[in-house]
DNA sequence: CGCTATCCCATAAAATCCCATGCTATCCCA
DNA sequence: TGGGATAGCATGGGATTTTATGGGATAGCG
């Protein structure tokens, strides 16, 4: 099962800092027994990153094979996991979000679940809008020096 | 298997906004294990552009196999996934579609499955049939520059 | 005790399921 | 090969279930 997390939905976060975590999400995390999220900062956006913590221990288990005790890969380690916050869903399927994260993404009261294929990220919709555009504009023009057809598979079958 | 999506299909768009997905397609994709249909804007065109999961499996495995935090992926992950809806057939073979991207292919009250070979687009009939008038044409004139034969197909992957 | 986090219930809106119907293509048998 | 029987398909609409969300009650902690 490769792709879990797609498609971008807005929800409500509530004077309590709670938000509904979208079904399509929870039942996809729901079908690995899992009942809670992994909540940590995007390395390279102002935004939550999101995941099972099933990725979570796929992404150790990556650190370990390459080399367990180099410094480096401890630093990444310590890094990572050090900021994860596991978020349970309560009764109706939402988790509420802790404050340095909720500043982390600049979250007011709506927050964007942006599905990433096997992680997702929350967002500050208006800062989310804008990123998508920026990002889509530039695989655009990556596509076409490439000469690929964008709206089509870069290689379903064929070469890389 | 190479094509599976063929010829064009025109089914009613109810006030629900549901549509009867070609029971061809239906069965193509029951024969991978499939019971939803991976749906998007599509990128050249006012369409809806429409696929299996298994296509965007591929698409993801491609990114997975580097730096799951590199940067320049989380780019095409937000360009890609993002857009990205699954719709699930309903017991009768339906999908619903979703308001933006019936919006985006201008749909009203009947959608024209076209096929293209791995995948499909839904279209608007009456904007479908003036870019075919378009892409006949084309085709045409090249095939002449060329000394082809016009009713014998230029490429395997057609241009829009 | 006061504050916060968690649980539980209520509600409105939306998505989904389910059944009925007419139509068409296919099958079967004489 | 004709023609009725049968199964599959597209479509409409109502019933049912899920979702998202707000707010109050309860329990835990400082």
């Amino acid at each position: 099962m490769a792709v879990r997390y797609t498609d971008v939905v807005y929800n409500k976060v509530d004077r309590k800092g709670r938000v509904s975590v979208p079904a399509a999400y929870r039942n996809a995390l729901a079908k690995q027994g899992l009942d809670s999220i992994a909540a940590f900062p995007a390395l390279h956006h102002p935004a939550v990153q999101g995941c099972g913590m099933d990725w979570l221990e796929k992404i150790g288990a990556q650190y370990d094979q390459t080399d367990p005790f180099s410094e480096e890969f401890d630093d990444e380690r310590i890094a990572l996991f050090s900021q994860v916050r596991e978020l349970a869903f309560d009764g109706d399927g939402r988790v509420t979000l802790p404050d340095d994260l909720i500043a982390h993404a600049g979250l007011s009261d709506q927050a964007a679940f942006v599905g990433l294929g096997k992680h997702f990220h929350i967002w500050e919709p208006a800062a989310f809008k804008e990123v998508r555009r920026a990002a889509k504009a530039k695989r655009a023009a990556k596509a076409s020096i490439d000469g690929r057809q964008p709206d089509r598979p870069p290689a379903p079958e064929g070469s890389g």
